[in-house]
DNA sequence: CTGTTAGCGCGTTCAG
DNA sequence: CTGAACGCGCTAACAG
C-alpha cells in the first residue's frame, strides 16, 4: 500500500520537469529515449498511477466508459455485462453503470441520457438494449458524442451497433424443426417495433418459404419477450382446431419457450412428444429447465466485447478529430455537446453482426445426454 | 440538450460569487435564503449540473462509489448489483464497477484493490463476495478507507457487513424437513472456509439437535457451492447402505441442489417421492427446474441496498472525521491512504444481518402450483 | 452572510 | 528535445 504519488513526485524523482513526465506517460514523441526510460522505471518503482480524475479534467476527456443497461431483469444483461467488464478491464478505461430502474423509466428515459451528458463524467456511452431510450441515444450520436449500442437498433440504422445475426438463427432454428419432420410450425414473435423480432421472423418465414409452405397467420402470435406472453400465445395455439394445430412452436425468446412449457405442464402436454419446442437466446436457465430447451444462441459475452472495442475506436477517432481541427482552445467544442465535431454521415454507420448457434437440447426431440452437468458451458 | 454551464456562468446569471453558489450547491448554512432561492431556480432554469470531476478534485473526495464483483457466473451477483444500481440511482454518486476475472484473479486479487486505491476514483467501496480478496478488503478497511462487505466475512467481523441470516434460513429449512417426516437429513455443506457455510451448518445442527437427533458426520459433506460438487455429494449419499441413506438432503446452495437433481435425474430417483431437496439462495433459476426447488431466499436486492445505505454513511462520517481534524491543509491525510485519519477499533464494525425466506416449491414433497407463473415475482 | 484567493493533479501551449 | 506558465471546474480557507 504505498503512498499515492503525484506526476510532480515523480519529475522530482526523476530529476525532469512534470511536463516531461506528463509527455512520457502519454507517449508523445520528443522525448530523450534515455529519460523516458529511466521515468518509466520509476513510476514503475513507486507504483505511481495518474489520478483519472486530474487528468479528465486538464485534458477535457476522460477514461471512464458509461454502459446503459435496462432492468437486470432481462437475463442475458449479466451476461452483455460480464464481456464488457472484462473488456475494459484490459484497457486503461474503467466502467460506469448506468442502469434504468422503474422509476427513471418513469421520468422517462430522456433523464438519464441527458444525466450522463450533463455530467460529463464518460467519454462515451455503450447501450444495451436500449429499448424505448434507442432515439435518445440516436440523438447524441447526432451530437458527435461517442455512442454504440447493442441488440437493438432502428431502422435505417443510424448509429453504430453490434448485434447477433437474428435472421439467420431464426432460420437455422427453423430449418432444425423442417428437419425433423415438422410442416406446421408456429412462431411466437418478440414485440415488431423491434427490429430483431422483424428479423428473426423474416428467417421463420425463409426457412418455410425455402420448404414451400405457406407462412399460416393463425400460426404466428406476437408477444412481449416474456414469459406471461408466451403461455398466452401457446394456449392460442394449442386450442386450434386439431388439424390446424401446430406440431412446433419457435419462440422468439426463451422466455416465451418458458410459458409455452409452463402451459405444456398445465395441460398435460407432452414436450416434445406432442410438440416440439425452439427458443432463441441461450440464456443459461434453458439448460436447467424440463424438458431442457433447444434454442438459439446469442454470443453475449462477445457482443459485450465488440461493443467496447468499437466504442473505444469511436472515441479515439473522435479525440483525433478534436485535436486536428483544433486551434489554441477550441475547446468550447466540448462544452456544446461536441456538436458537429465531424459529419457522422460520412461513413455508414458501423454494423457488426455476430453469428448464432443451435443449441439442440430435448424440447425438440432430440435425445439429450447429461444435461445438468453442461450447465457450466452453458451459462458461462 | 441544452448547453453545458458551469458554476461561473451560474454565479454570473445570479449577480453572485461562485462561492456563494457552491455553498448553495453543496447545502451549506450561511447563505441568504432569497439568493438560495434564486440561484437554486436558475441552476434548474439552465438545467445545471456540476462536473462531479471537477468537485472530486478540488474537494478530495469524489461522487463515484466502487463496487467490486467476483465473476458474474455467481448467479445471485446480477440480483445484489441491481438492487446497488437502483439505490444509487437515487443518490448524487454513480457506479464504477469493477470485476474479477479470471485474469485479474490470476494476477492476485490484490492488484485490483491497489488499482482501486491508488487511481482514487471512488469514495469507497462496496466489496461483493470477495472470497479469496476479502483479506485485501479488509486492510482497506483498517487503513480507514470506506469498505462495506456483501455475504462473505472473516471470523471475527473486522469490516462493515452485509449478509442473511444463514443460521436462521438453515435452520427453517431443516425444520421444514423434519416437519415433513424426515429424521435421516443429509446436509451439504459450502466450503468451510467461509463463515456463511459454517452458520449454515450451525443451523442445520440446531434444527437437529432440537428434535433430539444426532448429527452422522456421513451425512455431512463439504462441497464447493457449484454444481459438479452438488452431483458428487449426491453420489456418496446416495450409495450408502440403504439403512444409512438420507431421506432429505438440504443443499448448503441452489447450485449443489442442480447437482444432486442431475444425480437424481441419471439414477432414476425420484423426488421428491424418494429423497427430498431443498436448498439456500432462491436463484431465479430454482422456480424453473423439475421438480421445483425448495430453497431459503436471501433478500439479495435487499442486501445491496443496504450495503449502499451503509457504505454512504461510512463515507459521510469519514468525511465528517476528517473535517474536524483537519487545521489548514491537512489533506495529505488522504493520500496516505487516508491512513488513521479514525480509530476503526472505536465501536465494533457495524453488521447487518437481513433474514431469510424459506419458499416451498415440489423438491420437498409439497404441492406446487402454477409454477413457471411464479418466475416473475422470484426472479424479480 | 459574502467575496477573494489558492490550489486539487494533470494536459497543453508556447517559448526556449 | 525541454520547461515554465496557464487553465480545466470546483471547493475550502480566510478575511471582510
Amino acid at each position: 500500500m504505498a503512498r499515492k504519488r503525484t506526476i510532480d513526485d515523480i519529475a522530482r524523482l526523476a530529476g525532469v520537469s512534470k511536463t516531461t513526465v506528463s509527455r512520457v506517460l502519454n507517449n508523445k514523441p520528443d522525448v530523450d529515449p534515455n529519460t523516458r526510460e529511466r521515468i518509466l522505471r520509476i513510476v514503475k518503482e513507486e507504483g505511481f498511477v495518474p489520478s483519472a480524475t486530474a487528468a479528465g479534467l486538464a485534458g477535457g476527456r476522460s477514461h471512464l466508459l458509461g454502459v446503459l443497461v435496462p432492468s437486470f431483469t432481462w437475463p442475458m444483461i449479466p451476461d452483455i455485462v460480464c464481456g464488457i467488464a472484462e473488456t475494459i478491464g484490459n484497457t486503461a478505461y474503467e466502467l460506469v453503470l448506468y442502469s434504468l430502474n422503474d422509476k427513471t423509466r418513469e421520468n422517462g428515459e430522456g433523464d438519464i441520457i441527458d444525466h450522463i451528458l450533463s455530467t460529463n463524467l464518460v467519454a462515451g456511452i455503450l447501450a444495451v438494449l436500449p429499448g424505448q431510450s434507442s432515439k435518445f441515444v440516436i440523438r447524441l450520436h447526432q451530437h458527435g458524442f461517442p455512442v454504440v449500442l447493442i441488440d437493438d437498433q432502428d431502422d435505417p440504422p443510424l448509429v453504430p451497433w453490434i448485434g447477433a445475426d437474428n435472421q439467420c438463427g431464426a432460420y437455422d432454428a427453423v430449418k432444425h424443426l423442417l428437419a425433423l419432420g415438422h410442416r406446421r410450425i408456429a412462431h411466437i414473435q418478440g414485440p415488431m417495433k423491434y427490429v430483431c423480432s422483424r428479423e428473426r421472423y423474416e428467417g421463420y418465414c425463409q426457412a418455410l418459404r425455402e420448404h414451400g409452405i405457406p407462412v399460416e397467420p393463425t400460426l404466428v402470435i406476437e408477444g412481449a419477450f416474456d414469459t406471461a406472453s408466451g403461455r398466452d400465445a401457446a394456449q392460442t395455439l394449442l386450442s386450434l382446431p386439431e388439424d390446424q394445430r401446430p406440431t412446433a412452436i419457435f419462440a422468439g425468446s426463451d422466455l416465451m419457450a418458458y410459458g409455452v412449457l409452463a402451459f405444456a405442464e398445465e395441460q398435460g402436454i407432452d414436450i416434445p412428444g406432442e410438440l416440439a419446442l425452439v427458443g432463441f437466446d441461450a440464456i443459461g436457465s434453458s439448460a436447467l429447465v424440463r424438458p431442457a430447451l433447444t434454442t438459439v444462441k446469442q454470443p453475449f459475452q462477445e457482443m459485450g466485447q465488440r461493443g467496447i472495442e468499437v466504442l473505444l475506436s469511436i472515441i479515439e477517432q473522435s479525440d483525433q478529430q478534436r485535436f486536428n481541427v483544433r486551434s489554441g482552445y477550441a475547446r468550447d467544442f466540448m462544452r456544446l455537446s461536441r456538436a458537429n465535431v465531424d459529419e457522422p454521415a460520412n461513413a455508414p454507420p458501423l454494423r457488426i453482426r455476430l453469428a448464432t448457434s443451435l443449441v439442440v437440447r430435448a424440447s425438440c426431440g432430440m435425445r439429450q445426454r447429461s444435461p445438468f452437468s453442461s450447465i457450466k458451458s452453458v451459462s458461462r
